[in-house]
DNA sequence: CTAGGGTTAG
C-alpha cells in the first residue's frame, strides 16, 4: 500500500478549527491590527497557524495590516506550504512594494518544484507595476503561455494591466494581447483603457470606451481619471454629467483635477455637492488650498477635517505637509505636526519625511533638524531631504557633514543623496569638492550620473566662473540638454556677463522653454548689461509673442496675515501693483547710494 | 480594473 504522508487530523484538530472557523473565514480581509493579533493569538494557542488552510490567511491579514516581517515569520515556521502559501507571500511582497521578495519566493518556489497556479502570476504582475520591468513583465509572460494558464481570463487581464503601465513598449505588447484575445470581460476593457489614459492616449481610449459591449462605474472613473490628469476639465466635466451614475472616486476625481487646473472654486463646488465625504475627498481638497497658498480655507477645512470620525492616514499627513512644502505655508505644516504628536499613533518615516521637508522648504533648518533627529528609523530620504534642505539654504558645509555621517552610519547614498551633496557644494561654492563628487560617484558610489547632476555641475561650474569647462561638459554629456540645464547655464552667463555663449544657449533655451517669461527677462537682462539694445529689444519682442497670456514661472512668496503673497517677473497683477514698484525702485535707489552696484539697469 | 502619497539641479 502507498505510503501518504497527511498532518494528522483527528477528530480534536477538527473540532480546534471549527472554533475559530468563523473568525477566519474573512481573516484575510482583514487589515485592523489589533484585530488580527488578537486572531494570531488565538491561533497560536489553537496549533492552527501551521494549517495550510489557517496560514495563508494570516500571512495576507499580516499583510494588510503592513505587518509585512509577521507575514514573513508565519510562512517561515510552515514545514511544508504549499502553493496557497507561496501565493499569499508572493503577494504580500507586491502590496508592500518589495517586488525583488516577491521574485525572490517565487525563484524558491522554483527550487522547490512547486508548480505556481492561475494566481501566482497575478500576483507576481502586481509586483512589477511601477518598476519598469518590462523583461521581467515578458519572462512571465513566456512562462503563462508555456503552463497553458490563458484560459482563466484573470491571468491575461493581469498581462494587460501591467504591459499597459509599463512604458510605450509594454502598452503596444498589452494592446497585441488585448486584440488577440477572443474572450473579453469588463476588466479586460478596464485594464487597457486604464494602461491607455495612464500613458495619455485619450483618444484611443475613447475609442474603445465608446466600443465596449457594457459600462461600469470603473470605466466611468477610469476615462474621467484620464481626462482630469490631462488637465482637461471642460471634457471631464462633460463626461461626468453623462454618468448614468457616479461614486465617491468621481466625486474625488474631479475635485483632485480642479485644483491642478488651477480651479479651487469648482474644486469646493464639487466637494461641497458630493453626497459622501472621505479621508481622501478631504485630503484632496486641504492639499489644493495649500498647494495655491490659501491658509485661511486650508487651515479651516483641515480643522473641519478633525471634527469628523474621518481617521487621517499617512497620505493624509504627506500629501498636505507636501503642499505645505511647496508653497511655503509653515503654520499649517505645524499645526499638522502637533496633531500628529498629540494623537498616540507614532509617526511613520514616510510622515517624518515630509515634515523635514516641509520646514527645510519653509526655511526652518532648526525644525527639520528636530524631526531628523527624532526619527526612529531613518531611510535613505530622511538624509536626502535633510541635505537637500541643508544645501538650499547655504550651509554647504553642514551638508558635507551630514553626508559624511551618513556614510559612517551605513546608510546607501542614492541618486538624490549627490544632487543634494552636489547641490551643497556649489551653494558653498566648493567647486573643487563637487568636481571631485561629480567624476567620483559612479566607482565609489555605483550612482550613474543623470541629467539632475550633470544640472548641479553646469550650477557648480557656472557660478564659479568656470563657464568653459561648464559648456564643455555640456557637449559631453550622454544626454540631451532639458530646459533647465540650459537655464542653469543662462543664468551663469548672466553672474559672469557673457553675452556670446548666452546667446548660443538662448537658441536651444528658447526652442524648448518658449513660454517662460523668466528665461526672456533673464536674457534681455544679459543683452542689456553688455549694451546691446537691439538684442533687448529683440528679445522683449520674442517674449511677447511667444508668452502672451500665459502665466509667468518662477516666484517667491511669503507670508503675511494667513494669506502667501507672489511675486513673479514683471508681474503687474497687483492691485497695488505700482506702488510695488515705486517701492522697489526707491530701494534699488538707496542701495546705490549705500554703494551696492546693481548688475543691470534698464 | 477606478480617486489623495516623502527626497531631484536655474
Amino acid at each position: 500500500m502507498m505510503q501518504i504522508s497527511v498532518p494528522l487530523r483527528t477528530p480534536t484538530w477538527f473540532s480546534r478549527r471549527r472554533l475559530l472557523e468563523e473568525k477566519l473565514s474573512d481573516l484575510h480581509k482583514c487589515s485592523n491590527l489589533e484585530h488580527v493579533k488578537q486572531i494570531h493569538a488565538q491561533i497560536l494557542k489553537a496549533d492552527l497557524h501551521q494549517d495550510l488552510y489557517v496560514a495563508p490567511k494570516l500571512i495576507a491579514a499580516f499583510s494588510l495590516s503592513r505587518q509585512i516581517l509577521s507575514a514573513v515569520n508565519v510562512f517561515n515556521q510552515i514545514p511544508e506550504p504549499n502553493v496557497h502559501c507561496y501565493n499569499a507571500l508572493i503577494r504580500a511582497h507586491a502590496q508592500n512594494s518589495q517586488p525583488s521578495h516577491a521574485f525572490a519566493v517565487f525563484f524558491e518556489m522554483q527550487r522547490c518544484e512547486m508548480c505556481p497556479d492561475n494566481f501566482t502570476y497575478p500576483y507576481l504582475l502586481k509586483a512589477c507595476i511601477g518598476q519598469s520591468w518590462l523583461p521581467v513583465i515578458q519572462m512571465i509572460h513566456s512562462h503563462i503561455e508555456k503552463t497553458g494558464l490563458y484560459s482563466d481570463i484573470f491571468v491575461p487581464n493581469a498581462l494587460i494591466d501591467s504591459y499597459s503601465k509599463c512604458g510605450p513598449c509594454g502598452l503596444t505588447a498589452a494592446l497585441n494581447l488585448f486584440t488577440s484575445m477572443e474572450e473579453k470581460d469588463i476588466v479586460t476593457w478596464n485594464s487597457m483603457i486604464g494602461g491607455l489614459t495612464k500613458a495619455g492616449e485619450l483618444e484611443k481610449a475613447y475609442k474603445l470606451f465608446d466600443e465596449m459591449p457594457v459600462r461600469d462605474m470603473v470605466s466611468w472613473n477610469t476615462m474621467l481619471d484620464g481626462y482630469t490628469k490631462k488637465g482637461d476639465m471642460d471634457k471631464a466635466f462633460k463626461l461626468f454629467e453623462k454618468m448614468p451614475e457616479r461614486n465617491i472616486i468621481s466625486w474625488s476625481t474631479m475635485v483632485w483635477g480642479y485644483c491642478k487646473a488651477g480651479d479651487i472654486d469648482m474644486a469646493r463646488i464639487m466637494f461641497d455637492k458630493s453626497p459622501a465625504k472621505n479621508i481622501i475627498l478631504w485630503t484632496t481638497l486641504i492639499s489644493g488650498y495649500a498647494e495655491r497658498g490659501l491658509v485661511r480655507e486650508a487651515s479651516t477645512l483641515y480643522e473641519q477635517m478633525e471634527e469628523t470620525r474621518l481617521k487621517p492616514d499617512d497620505a493624509t499627513m504627506i500629501s498636505i505637509l507636501a503642499a505645505c512644502a511647496e508653497s511655503g505655508i509653515m503654520c499649517l505644516g505645524e499645526k499638522i505636526h502637533a496633531s500628529i504628536n498629540r494623537s498616540r499613533y507614532k509617526c511613520s518615516t514616510k510622515v517624518s519625511n515630509a515634515l523635514i521637508d516641509m520646514y527645510a522648504k519653509c526655511g526652518c533648518l532648526e525644525a527639520a533638524f528636530d524631526v531628523f533627529n527624532g526619527i526612529g528609523k531613518k531611510d535613505v530620504v530622511s538624509w536626502n531631504a535633510m541635505l537637500q534642505g541643508l544645501a538650499v539654504h547655504g550651509h554647504g558645509k553642514k551638508a558635507l557633514e551630514l553626508f559624511s555621517r551618513m556614510i559612517h552610519e551605513e546608510f546607501e547614498p542614492d541618486k538624490f543623496t549627490l544632487v543634494g551633496l552636489l547641490c551643497a557644494c556649489s551653494h558653498a561654492g566648493l567647486v573643487e569638492e563637487g568636481r571631485k563628487y561629480f567624476y567620483s560617484m559612479e566607482k565609489v558610489y555605483g550612482i550613474v550620473p543623470e541629467i539632475e547632476h550633470y544640472g548641479c555641475m553646469m550650477d557648480l561650474l557656472g557660478r564659479g566662473g568656470h563657464l568653459k569647462e561648464a559648456f564643455a561638459l555640456l557637449h559631453s554629456m550622454p544626454m540631451e540638454p532639458n530646459a533647465k540645464i540650459l537655464g542653469t547655464l543662462l543664468g551663469a552667463c548672466r553672474m559672469h556677463n557673457a553675452a556670446d555663449l548666452a546667446r548660443a544657449v538662448s537658441v536651444h533655451l528658447l526652442k524648448l522653454e518658449p513660454s517662460d517669461v523668466g528665461n526672456y527677462s533673464l536674457l534681455s537682462n544679459i543683452y542689456a548689461q553688455a549694451g546691446d539694445w537691439t538684442s533687448v529689444a529683440d528679445v522683449r519682442m520674442q517674449m511677447k509673442r511667444h508668452t502672451g497670456g500665459q502665466k509667468p514661472s518662477g516666484a517667491s512668496s511669503i507670508e503675511l496675515e494667513q494669506k502667501v503673497y507672489d511675486f513673479t517677473v514683471l508681474d503687474r497683477s497687483h492691485p497695488r501693483s505700482d506702488d510695488i514698484y515705486q517701492m522697489i525702485d526707491r530701494l534699488a535707489h538707496d542701495l546705490k547710494l549705500v554703494g551696492y552696484a546693481p548688475v543691470v539697469e534698464e
